[in-house]
DNA sequence: ACCTGAACACCGTTCAAGT
DNA sequence: ACCTGAACACCGTTCAAGT
């Protein structure tokens, strides 16, 4: 019995551990879509050790943002508590668009885990918009899916000045689910 | 004194409508990121008849969908004619929508056109959004710039299967605008 | 004036050889 | 068990040579 992480070798994790150190570090500068090639290269290693550890770019940026996924997992309990759902909903894309603006291949990730309806990132965002919806807050004809096709029509691909968009059009998508 | 269109040799002008032909089907299918190599192969040209005629993606995904953006101009007084600025804007915006589904390309060209303040589509549906504000219907704080993101995100990607959702969303982002 | 396609650059992905 | 990097595939873009 076992916690799920494989025991590597000592090399083995080395690797891995500096693979996810300069993905993190170019992720940031580039954004989702850095070359593996130069990440391999950054963090010393053959282009073929990146791939054994990550099969895709999608597993490597699951690994890379593993812990900002946990925190939005995390917050969900937390907001319920405070506040009613829907402004729990709210609090919570923001802080959703906040990561991807922050953390420059995030937006990348949530690309791809915001058009499955059981990722990390809808499973828990869906807990508060069904709450809300629930609660009669909210219009039920929208998915969590649907919803976070519009946050990342959001932030993709966006400029520095277009940043200080994004609350304002957060703000026009929560208006119009209130019922 | 001329219409603007320069005149071409009798075999540029057959490469260039074989090119602007092969891209729309190929466009049709396989979206606006296909290969321009299969582009200038199903055309019959050599890849540097492509790039002479056209030098960007985008300058030949504007030509194969010149006649549609032209559609999406003057549909804006007439629009204004039947029904409230607001409205208006609803129907042009289900409209832009309708071509991205509709053709395989478009969304393509809207990606890049959306996000320039001075594109026709942008100036064309920019009429309709100022009207509705000026009427005080729609909230003043949002650009054409800021819709239309929130319009591509809508249509970018999206899988046949949920196609039938973009109405929800369009009408989410509209009553979201309400003041 | 226009066309062709080889050539170059770049990147993703695999896999034989090595430790 | 893990690593390396050459090799292959693929695509964008340019440009010398040709008509």
């Amino acid at each position: 019995m076992d916690d799920g992480v494989a025991v590597l070798r000592a090399d083995a994790q080395r690797n891995y551990d500096r693979l996810i150190h300069t993905a993190t570090t170019i992720f940031e500068v580039q954004g989702a879509s850095a070359t593996l090639e130069s990440i391999a290269k950054g963090a010393g290693v053959g282009i073929g050790t990146l791939y054994r550890h990550f099969p895709t770019r999608r597993a490597l940026l699951e690994a890379v943002y593993a812990d900002r996924v946990a925190k939005l997992v995390a917050r969900v309990p937390s907001l319920l508590q405070k506040m009613s759902p829907d402004k729990a909903l709210l609090s919570w894309l923001e802080m959703t668009v906040d990561y991807s603006l922050q953390y420059g291949g995030f937006s990348g990730l949530l690309e791809v885990a915001s058009k499955e309806k059981d990722s990390p990132i809808t499973s828990a965002g869906s807990q508060l918009l069904t709450k809300a919806q629930e609660a009669g807050l909210l219009r039920n004809d929208v998915t969590m899916v649907d919803l976070l096709r519009l946050i990342n029509g959001i932030v993709v691909d966006i400029a520095p000045e277009d940043v200080k968009r994004t609350n304002t059009l957060v703000s026009v998508i929560i208006t119009g689910l209130k019922t």
